[in-house]
Formats: C-alpha cells, sequence, structure tokens
DNA sequence: ACAAATATTTAGGTGATCCTAAATATTTTA
DNA sequence: TAAAATATTTAGGATCACCTAAATATTTGT
C-alpha cells in the first residue's frame, strides 16, 4: 500500500505538520525557510504532493497546504521515529538534550519499523521526548496535550514545566542553565504587559522572560 | 576536505572494497550483481569516481576497478559504521545475527561520527562484528586477519570457529543450528577429494559441508 | 483604491543516479 | 584461430529534487 516516501518528501510532510499545528494551512515562504529550500523549490514539490494518487496534501494555488489524512499519517510516523530515537539517545548514549536533534534528524529516515518497535519497547513506551514533545502512538495518533504556554501565565502563577518547543542547541543549552527543562517547577513573581516580559522564579531565583522564550515553554498550572 | 559522498557512493565503495580482497580488481558485472544495479550503470558510476578531484578509485576500460588509497578510507568509513552498528544492534536491542545486516546496512549511511564513537565506546570498542568480521580501527586501517577458510582443512584437524562471511538471512540461520558460530570448537572427521566436501565434528555431531560454506567459515587451528 | 511591497508560481535549467538498447571489446571454445 | 558467448561500454532517456530569473498574484499602506 506504501510506497515508500523519500527523504524529502518525509521531511516536507514533517514541517508541513509542524507548521500547521495553528489550524493555518503553511504557506510557500515558511515552508521554505524552515526547510532550507527556494519557495520556487517547495511550490514544485507541494504540487507534486497533491497530485499523487492518494493525494498527500490538499493545496491551492496562493492558498498554502493542508495535510490530507494520508498525509498526516505519513509526518506522525516520521514524528514518531524522531521523538523516540531523541529519548533513545539520551536514555542509551548518553546524549544531551541539544544534541539530539542533528542526529535525530537523520536517523528518523533510516530506521526500520522494527527498529522503531525495539526502541519504543526497550524504553517502556514512552510518551515524551526529552524535550517533552508528545511522541505519536504506534497507530499514529497524536496524544492531545492541554499545556498552556509560559506566556498566558500572569504574577502569582505557579506551574510545572512539561514541554520546550525548540530544536536550535544554543537555545536548549541557555533554558537548560536557566533551569526551565521539563520538571522544574516555577513561579511568575512579575509580569510586564509592556513588553509581555515575565519574571519567573525557578529554582529560587528569578529570571526575565521575553516572548521569544515564553511562547516556547509549556507548563500546567498547579 | 571530505566533500560528503552520497549513499550510492558509499556503497559502490565498500562493494569495490569486498570484491577486492583477494588482489583482483573488481569487475563490471558483479559489482552490478552485488549492487542490484545494470553493468551499464556501474560503468557510469566508476568512470566518474575515477575523474573526480582526488579519485577515488582506479579504472581502466574493460580491467576492472580498485580503490586508491582515499577510496580505501572511504570505504572503511563505511564498513567500520556497518560492522559497529552490527555489534551494537545486538548487544543493546536483541537483533539476531542475521537481521543485522539489512538494519545496518541503512544506518551506516545516517549515523554521525559522534554517533560512531558513543557505540564504539559504549561497547568496549569491539575488534569484531557479531558475524566475527573484524571492524576497521578508529584511525581507518583494517586489522590484519590470519585466519584460515574452513575448506582449507583436512581430516583430524581441530579448529575454532572466528568469522562468517554471509549476509544472507537464511544461510545464517542455518550455520546457526549447526552450531557453526564465532567460539565454535570444530574438528574435521572427514574429507572427499572429489566434491571437498569435508565431514566436520560440532558439538558430538557430524555435518558434511560443501564449499559453498566451508569457503565462507574462517577458522583458527589449534 | 491603487501603488508598492511581498509572496507565489512558471519557465527553463542542472546534477545525480538510474534505465534499456545497441555497439564494441574480450574471452572461450571448437 | 575464428566464431560464439560473454562482458563491457556508449548512446540516449527518465526521474528526482533542487536552482535562478521572470512573470503574476496577493497583501499592505497611504
Ligand atoms: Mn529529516
Ligand atoms: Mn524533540
Ligand atoms: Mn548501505
Ligand atoms: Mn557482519
Amino acid at each position: 500500500m506504501e510506497t515508500t516516501l523519500t527523504i524529502s518528501v518525509q521531511d516536507y510532510l514533517k514541517a508541513i505538520y509542524e507548521l500547521t499545528a495553528g489550524g493555518e494551512p503553511a504557506n510557500t515562504t515558511a515552508l521554505a525557510t524552515r526547510l532550507g529550500i527556494a519557495p520556487a523549490s517547495v511550490t514544485g514539490m507541494i504540487q507534486k504532493l497533491s497530485r499523487i494518487k492518494p493525494p498527500l496534501v490538499e493545496y491551492r494555488k496562493h492558498q498554502g497546504v493542508k495535510l490530507t489524512a494520508q498525509g498526516n499519517k505519513a509526518a506522525l510516523e516520521v514524528i514518531r521515529h524522531h521523538r523516540l530515537i531523541e529519548a533513545w539517545l539520551v536514555q542509551t548514549l548518553g546524549y544531551s538534550w541539544d544534541e539530539v536533534h542533528a542526529e535525530a534528524e537523520q536517523l528518523e529516515h533510516a530506521i526500520s519499523e522494527d527498529f522503531e518497535a525495539r526502541i519504543a519497547s526497550a524504553l517502556g513506551n514512552p510518551e515524551r521526548d526529552p524535550h517533552g514533545e508528545p511522541i505519536p502512538s504506534v497507530n499514529l495518533t497524536m496524544p492531545e496535550d492541554t499545556l498552556l504556554p509560559l506566556a498566558a501565565l500572569r504574577k502569582g502563577q505557579a506551574a510545572i514545566v512539561k514541554r520546550v518547543n525548540a530544536e536550535n542547541p544554543e537555545l536548549l543549552r541557555h533554558l537548560d542553565s536557566l533551569g526551565l527543562v521539563p520538571g522544574t517547577k516555577i513561579e511568575i513573581t512579575d509580569y510586564s504587559p509592556y513588553d509581555n516580559n515575565l519574571t519567573v522564579l525557578i529554582d529560587d531565583q528569578d529570571f526575565v522572560i521575553g516572548l521569544a522564550i515564553s511562547t516556547k515553554i509549556f507548563v500546567e498550572k498547579f
């Protein structure tokens, strides 16, 4: 049933999945930027993906792309690989959370379904990767995540960090140095409505966090 | 210095390495068969590899190909990846020796040098893969192997199996069922000069082994 | 509402890797 | 040693995933 998708196609589908997480279709430029490819090339590829036998994407000129049900499954397969591999690199080979992304980006296309099953089982079928990102289930559904962005908290509220949406190694190391990693308890000690800065108490220390970071950290209030 | 080689090129170099192990250049047909590619395509590729900046192969029309020093290093890098990955799949994910080849064939092109170093270290820098094949050193030299083919033994000689040169899963399972795996002690109880069959005592049982197998098993006399 | 700015698509390539069919070279065999 | 058999190369394509430049469409700002 499944013609094996090329690495390129897998990366397009994953990028479309991530860019359409908010419900809006992904536009050509955003895809081009994320994939490091010229916009013209992106147009060509998404046109092809929308025309193959069972279409992987839905596309209308100048309106952006969305994944079809087929495309969504294919994207979740790649994302499941990626996140399981990240978890496994950390737990069995001592990688740190800023090192796993690049390695997983390659390995996600190279492992078999058998390998996927073996690491999932060896890890005890984890629900989240080292950044707290949910791992799609073996039958390719994405678990619902009810977390709040840190940016939504206000003075006096306390929460626990659950998820960090970042790939950049330097940013990840910075967050690590702040203590903004899954599991950390935090409390908002101040909020500035002008610049949306939050002052956050982390491990007895106050840090001022801007939107660039606070929109990427997801928490659970308590 | 190193332009990253494509997966195709890596597989060509590995195949040439293996086919030239006996000293003779590799011919087009053998390469084509091993790679599952049309002979015409092989000619095109080896012509290209012989013309790139520092040539990876030495080639003369109708005379076959050999690796240059450059090509040899590149081949050993891929083989090191392959064999370390095989060892690691067996030791950490419970793969059996007939399952590792296909998986390693893909992963060998996807791992980073960092990953290579981590698994080598985690495994204690092993010298052989699960089939007993020597693993090239980190500085890309192939350890000398002084083993004898099983086919060279004669009646009365005893030896220990050290290496099995096979990829086919069915053959590997067959060898496993015979006990012809690295570490097993054997004794030759008969030799037939007409068909070169050997009768081999393995774990108290006699088996008659033809050349198809006895040339692929390497042993150390004792 | 319209011009300017921005985004997207079309047109026309390129390079990598593979294919088949036909031509040619080498090796084998009678 | 000359056919016949086999191996190899050349010629001409195809597909994939990119690219740049130019054309066109959409969005934004006044
Ligand atoms: Mn990828
Ligand atoms: Mn992650
Ligand atoms: Mn390979
Ligand atoms: Mn092996």
